[in-house]
DNA sequence: CTGAAAGCGCTTACAG
DNA sequence: CTGAAAGCGCTTACAG
């Protein structure tokens, strides 16, 4: 069927080592052969076939993501900022997804089956003592992305301290009742934030009410998304709870939520100033004020930082951890002089 | 480094075909010799090599996407369906993205390599001469999403019956005035929506006036976005045409325009009206009324349809349109009796 | 039920 | 600069 590296050998008069050489980009071959083969091979259309070369090689070209869910935006921001990235070299790009912590597991296996990848990228998953053992004995490269582990290269946004952000923007809105819609409880990254909302609430004397956190207690990577936020602001108003402000730990969340309160009696930001998390796009589109994380450069230093501990596998374990940015817009309000 | 089936073969005992065989679920092996085998896999952990193993076997168990860009909503959607369907199976998931249409050539070269997929699903790209030949060529299956050709099979929505449909709608709620932010004039998808609301339009007497059509002018896959939505609809409100509907291709690109409206004096629905389509979850949280397209299950279908010509090749081409269903919301208002 | 051997399509020392 | 040959790690007729 496929036309292999004997049949252009032969219709060019040479070995396979020098089709295979010059393939290859190896100098030492003639400039007249080269010629020779490469125009043989164009005639017949010859592509090298992908297995064989790796297998030889005894290295693949394709690197591996392991993401919680391709549906969730934040994802597919940072996947695009990759992909980016990646188009200036030759490396393809596996997509495996994980809804649940249980997945995580399973689609790892798959990335890191034996020959499958040379590096893989895994996205908010807590690296628990069996994944931890799985990375250890495979030795392939991996960078973990919005997670992290001393063990491991990780690229992330400094979440506490975006956390702390939204408190200190909201108590200087004038916010002195906050609510907060967490995620869910096994995120670690909603967990941060939740922790640092808590600490910048208390540094001025204000503490989160016990009834103002809802939490979406679904599975490991539920939680972020315009329904949640809805149920969790509903649950909150039927309550009879009225927070002067919310802080939801995404942007979808805050969406869901600001939804939930169009229904209601209370105005944004006049009666509740809301903050998110993430600057998705369409964040700027509804006016959402929230914290950004640098999606796409995530994504693409994401595949930097692969590809240098795939070249220098003996390189210092490095964090990298990108301070998230205050943007203010209109679901808050101006910033109250003190 | 990674250990293989000579040195299971070696510790059971058995040759390595025996191994193979257990490997490859082949019923001639008797139980006894299964378990050894098995065992002394699991104990050194050993997973067979995946280039090894296609090189062999003369097939692979991976399959490709190209869509435009990954950060596109709809395709988000779109391959978190696939991804649902595919985690049932053994296959694995290359994405490829091509944000231009000069860059999908390049692209499905790489999805085409030899030995790299077993098939290769191509994502709302026209199928002009040169790739319509690439693909003929190289004999992996294909299946188009989101575009058609006559000789692929292909999955789609009915874009422009959701054109119609649209208009229809606009129209049965009051509007006699509307306008139109197209996508992009290299859309196919984008085009025959904008045909069938002309369409729908022309039967009930009504032409959509020239200088109400606003075509953001990018590449192939751009203005399906915010920011386009924002940027046409600003420029109508420049212009000082005042529509009393607006139909956008898609929901992006409406929740866009609503931000342009915002800042202005124009109340929606009262004062204009306005219809997406695709709808993503955002657009409930927004209250869009759209075009829905069953996202995922498009996904779904997408790699069955893709499963099937893979095992059937010669079967005949069948093209999958899905009808696109309204959802009204309150962009829109009341129905209006005749 | 099991093994020896050829083959999948490359790459890469080793000679020359 | 070029070729013969071994090797990458499997699968799969072919014998037995």
């Amino acid at each position: 069927m496929g036309i292999t590296i004997y049949d252009i050998a032969e219709a060019a008069g040479v070995s396979i080592a020098t089709v295979s050489r010059v393939f290859n980009d190896n100098p030492r071959v003639s400039e007249s052969t080269r010629a020779a083969v490469m125009e043989v091979a164009d005639q017949l259309g010859y592509q090298p076939h992908a297995s064989a070369r790796s297998l030889a090689r005894q290295q693949t070209e394709t690197i591996s993501a392991i993401v919680p869910m391709l549906s969730n935006y934040f994802y597919a921001e940072v996947l695009k900022g990759l992909q980016d990235r990646m188009a200036e070299t030759s490396f393809d790009l596996l997509v495996y997804s994980a809804p649940t912590l249980d997945e995580v597991e399973g689609q790892l296996e798959k990335a890191l089956h034996r020959g499958r990848s040379a590096g893989v990228m895994l996205f908010s998953a807590p690296v628990i003592d069996g994944l931890e053992q799985r990375l250890q004995q495979s030795d392939i490269p991996v960078v973990l992305v919005d997670c992290y582990h001393p063990a491991y290269d990780s690229i992330s946004t400094d979440n506490r301290r975006g956390g702390e952000v939204a408190a200190d923007y909201l108590l200087s809105t004038g916010v002195r009742n906050p609510a907060v819609l967490m995620a869910n409880p096994h995120s670690v990254p909603a967990s941060h934030r939740l922790e640092g909302f808590r600490h910048g609430l208390s540094r001025q004397g204000i503490t989160l009410e016990e009834d103002h956190l809802i939490v979406s207690s679904m599975g490991y990577h539920d939680g972020f998304n315009e329904q949640a936020g809805y149920e969790g602001m509903t649950k909150l108003l039927e309550a009879g709870i009225k927070p002067d402000g919310l802080f939801a730990t995404s942007d979808v969340q805050a969406i869901g939520a600001m939804e939930a309160l169009r229904h209601s009696d209370m105005n944004i930001p006049e009666h509740i100033q809301i903050i998110g998390f993430d600057d998705l796009p369409i964040a700027r589109y509804v006016g959402l004020t929230t914290l950004r994380q640098p999606m796409s450069e995530m994504g693409a230093r994401a595949f930097e930082l692969l590809m240098e501990r795939m070249t220098r596998p003996a390189n210092t374990v490095a964090h990298t951890v990108f301070a998230p940015t205050l943007i203010p817009r209109t679901t808050t309000r101006e910033h109250v002089a003190v």
